[in-house]
DNA sequence: TCAAGATTGATGCATTTGCATCTATATGTT
DNA sequence: AACATATAGATGCAAATGCATCAATCTTGA
């Protein structure tokens, strides 16, 4: 079995890409004096989920986190009061993570900055038939 | 400005599909017994600076990673025995990082199971056409 | 019904990170 | 030469992470 150059140059693109890129949102998060992105992608779970908010056990695969980190990163969101932790009624071992007023709000500023990333990014740079076969290939590859 | 759904999609997929399968290299290296992802990529780069071993400072760009996170990396790997830390004759300010015979021995060791692990989640997956077609999609977006 | 096992989510502890700063040496300017 | 500034790399400290484990609750099967 040898590997060869192009899947050697698949991959680290693909890496030096995706954290590269990252690090410019994050960059410009941190220049908005906003927090980090796995912040905005929890909001955006979060808040999505409405009123009824969601169940910590739920999010763990959207944002791919590890249990422990997922209820650290809410502990932290509570303390920043972006979010409440509610008892849960049905099952009293959980809880319900519920978006304040105060954490749509962050959600709001920091998808505002988010957008104007994506924009000059990706938006600008791929033709959206390039977006398209990349995406495509992208799903191949999980 | 508007950020469209394909933008969204490749976004989604780009950090989702590289995230994923470096969970599952670093698996496989956990899995047998062997150091992280990034000590590879140091051991790498150390190894092929050959003998007069190379600058820290000359590493940073390589690895992507911060200055402290090199020096403490090196520490590390220092402490594990699989590079020295030289003093470096032109600068004294400096250090070389010079790969010992167990570093080179160990760095092997990884490249065995690393290998098998992009054959399987890349080469195997996308045929070369399609893996020149996202490198360069991806260069793009650099 | 009740014990055995599974699941939810938190947490103690050691390691790692991030940031700012420090020391030491090098370089540039007058 | 003498000083100011820049650069290399280490490090103290606070915060975040990873791992293992815990308590509480739920589910299942006899």
């Amino acid at each position: 079995m040898t590997i060869e150059k192009e899947t050697t140059q698949a991959w680290q693109n693909l890496h030096i890409t995706s954290r590269t890129l990252i690090e410019q949102v994050e960059a410009a998060f941190k220049q908005a004096d906003l927090p980090s992105l796995s912040w905005y992608d929890a909001l955006w779970e979060i808040e999505k989920a409405g009123g009824e908010g969601i169940r910590p056990n739920a999010l763990i695969p959207q944002l791919l986190l590890p249990q422990y980190q997922t209820s650290r990163l809410l502990d932290r969101m509570v303390t920043a009061g972006l979010i409440d932790r509610v008892v849960c009624d049905e099952d009293r071992r959980g809880c319900r993570a519920v978006i304040t007023e105060s954490g749509k709000e962050m959600r709001a500023r920091m998808w505002a900055t988010y957008k104007t990333c994506l924009d000059r990014l990706v938006q600008k740079k791929l033709g959206k038939d390039d977006r398209v076969t990349l995406t495509q290939l992208l799903q191949k590859l999980r």
